[in-house]
DNA sequence: TGGACATTCAAACAGCTGTTTAATACAGTT
DNA sequence: AACTGTATTAAACAGCTGTTTGAATGTCCA
């Protein structure tokens, strides 16, 4: 290989500076918003090192995404063995509590700005993240809510519970609104919330089991249908 | 005002039509792969037309904004109208449900798409959005969860309950993963995701009622003041 | 050494971007 | 009729975009 072994401007060769930089360039401002000359101005490198080493933005762009992937498998592996030998609602407050720990602090941040930009302009990337690391968690949370509740996985109640204790995790990741008190600073701050998310969710989950339908004695009367516009 | 009455190409004049055209391509594609050019072709009007009506793309995108805002505001409104006199577990469903009926089906798609981009390249115009929507909405939402809970709407436990009910609502707009049972298609199949989130959170809202202590020795304290951002 | 190879570089390319311009059309008023 | 202000238009503008080029590096092995 060329490389130049040593000295000048750094000791990382060009190919993982690009992959570095344009990770943190594509995670804050987006696809789009980022100039292959903004990253290699960031990288020390030439303009052309971009479609030298990557074919290209989108193939760049490509790069970054399997590596935040790669990422995510990791946390995805560490939140399902924390669990490991627990009773099923003690697997799911430690998947929420390993999953918070692991994405909220840190600098991991990158990773779920991408995910939250690819999803918001999805690229053909996207698919492959659904398929790698998003259907994996469900399908593990799938079995641990469908255990707590003594249903199938594939009953519809399971499936909505998963996707509400899911839709509260996703919540805590987002840190696009700065409303919230979801945004906790300190790691005792990150288990607080866990904790208010496992429990939670355990309550709504138990709620649904006692009572497959309706709610308590405090039923909304029959819905309103509602007027107002088409 | 010069507009030429009748005939050619609409009847609505062109500031109108770009304003429409613009609404749905924005949400479509996002403001960055949205050209000038392409909302002018679809709009039948001139390059410069957006220039002369909106002082340039971000004004029109601004008013665009603002035209959401206004939609956004009127389900609010729509939203606490239906609870009005129930009880606040009653409340708490209507508003899920109006929310939902509202929001997922028919020709408003639109503007959430909208929302979701501008959630992911913030510009100036979402502050707007937080303070006149996102915020009302959350505010309302409080009272509702501190009345059930009977605590004040500053304690922690309480503001952390509204975003997990309101987390579950986002999750059932967000049509961005083909994943997830929460993506009814019948008025029947959203009222009964309607009924499934309202449940679930009311069970979640009771246990944390109950159990004033989180399920670990970690303590909910006193109104811990809530970590705001620096 | 000298050729083979991978890597870097400055420069240029073609294309699209939002915006401006200056000319024109047309309604209503005087 | 001429004047006025609004609205539309085709054309051009300046700037930035991702990508390509062809020459110049440096490194390794025969």
């Amino acid at each position: 290989m060329g490389a130049k072994s040593a000295a000048l401007s750094s000791d990382q060769d060009t190919r993982e500076r690009l992959l570095t930089e344009a990770a943190r360039l594509f995670a804050a401002r987006g696809f789009a918003r980022v100039t292959v000359r903004d990253i290699c101005r960031a990288a020390n490198a030439n303009v052309a090192a971009v479609n030298y080493h990557f074919q290209g933005k989108r193939g760049l762009y490509d790069a970054v995404v399997r590596m935040a992937i790669e990422r995510m498998q990791q946390t995805t592996e560490a939140a399902q063995e924390a669990g490991r030998g627990m009773p099923a609602s003690g697997q799911l407050a430690s998947y929420v509590s390993v999953f918070l720990q692991r994405v909220i602090p840190h600098r991991d941040g990158w990773i779920h700005q991408l995910m939250v930009r690819e999803l918001a302009e999805p690229t053909p990337a996207l698919q492959l993240v659904v398929r790698e690391v998003l259907e994996p968690r469900a399908r593990y949370l799938t079995r641990i809510v469908a255990s707590i509740m003594q249903l199938r996985t594939d009953d519809l109640r399971v499936q909505r519970a998963v996707v509400s204790v899911n839709s509260q995790c996703f919540a805590a990741i987002d840190s696009r609104l700065p409303v919230s008190a979801f945004s906790p600073t300190t790691p005792a701050g990150v288990d607080d919330l866990a904790d208010h998310i496992a429990s939670f969710s355990l309550g709504g989950i138990q709620r649904l089991t006692s009572s497959p339908r309706a709610t308590r004695g405090t039923r909304p009367a029959r819905r309103a249908r509602l007027p107002r516009r088409p």
